[in-house]
DNA sequence: GCAGAAAATGTAACGCGTTCTACCTCTGGA
DNA sequence: TCCAGAGGTAGAACGCGTTACATTTTCTGC
């Protein structure tokens, strides 16, 4: 909807979600990061079920209120978290020109890259992957910074300059079915390669339009 | 992975699910039912959380570990009523010829009765679609069955009798966007508009280059 | 019919997310 | 320097998913 600069270090935009953990001061950004992280390391250790609000209280060495003040649920403490590791991944690609010829190769590289990591990881991925599926209206500003995370990651991968509200469908497409799948793959029900094949074809189907589009147009 | 006849009034395969509830005995058959009954029912007042075990065992006339000996837990009692009524979908398009000149039209028919279903009853599929997003490897099977349940519609929609792999792949990613929609439905980030546009641009999407791939094969 | 198995019942108990309460400890402004 | 209030702490308590169990009811094969 609202534009974006696409980049800037410093969110400091009102309408929209902005990099979490932003406006506070550094003890209780320490202690904000903390917690996100040992959620992320419980996570990767057993799972969704193995991330116990006590357990993410004793490990950031705070107490279980502090955890509540900072993260209103268990379920958005790993939304949170998930966009950070998005986050992550848009970072590690926002600077380096990708290789690869075309937008479907440049895009398939980095989800190469993205299911690599899963594998290193999938018991932290299943946890978050399903607590995003799972969030309620409550967590409608960070599931919208996760969409804006993954279109931009995309668009830019595609190495497409002005984007057009064509381009962003396309690119939205790719992000939905990218979600779908890895809820798939989280429950064992597509293996790595499966969910790399399948968005194959999507990429494929997205981009093959967009470039017959822009030939023409 | 394995090939599906895709369709086929009675499914009757052993290696994937079928419909659920089949191979009871009345009296039980019937308790099956009642509890799928009772949990949309509730879904339907008040959303997934007030799917509480003992109100769907009290509304059902069974005892809590009924529902439990039936249903391994809560969230796959409501994927199964996810199933059922998809399958009740199905079932209601399955005969009649579809209006529409291009798949792509009759595909978008289906989805604004779709759409639309799902606008009389937010609270229930607000539930039962994040039952079903969160669900995890145990809820495989079902999973699968609602994954055939969808691409079945959607292939019969498009009036494709010839359901070659790249069709069913085409068909995938239909269903995929669609899973992916009706999460940002669910947690107010789309509007039932939105999903009908955003359904429209994946749908012609796909298709379009479905006809291109049969009008040059 | 009937013995034994399987299914259903009612109820208690446990675990974990979440809330609440009472108390302590910083921090920043007069 | 002091104090008011936000922020932090420890721990109890509550709700609901889930499990366990003793008991009763319903099937099934003989």
């Amino acid at each position: 909807m609202t534009e974006e600069s696409a980049m800037g270090a410093e969110a400091r935009k009102r309408p929209v979600a902005q990099s979490p953990g932003s406006g506070l001061k550094p003890a209780q950004r320490a202690r904000y990061l903390r917690i996100v992280d040992s959620a992320k390391q419980l996570a990767s250790e057993g799972g969704y079920d193995a991330v116990q609000m006590r357990a993410v209280a004793d490990r950031s060495g705070v107490a279980l209120g502090t955890v509540y003040r900072y993260f209103p649920s268990k379920n958005q403490l790993l939304v949170v978290a998930m966009v950070t590791q998005f986050e992550e991944v848009g970072e590690y690609f926002s600077g380096a020109d990708l290789p690869g010829d075309t937008p479907h190769e440049r895009i398939m590289g980095v989800l190469r890259a993205s299911v690599s990591r899963l594998e290193q990881d999938p018991r932290q991925y299943d946890a978050l992957v399903r607590a995003v599926m799972f969030a309620d209206a409550s967590s409608a500003p960070e599931l919208d910074r996760l969409g804006q995370v993954l279109t931009e990651l995309f668009a830019k991968s595609a190495g497409i300059e002005i984007v057009t509200e064509e381009v962003l469908n396309a690119v939205r497409i790719v992000a939905d079915v990218w979600m779908s799948t890895l809820v798939a793959w989280a429950n064992g029900r597509q293996s790595a390669e499966g969910v790399l094949a399948h968005m194959d074809t999507a990429v494929r189907l997205v981009f093959d339009r967009l470039e017959r589009l822009q030939r023409a147009g």
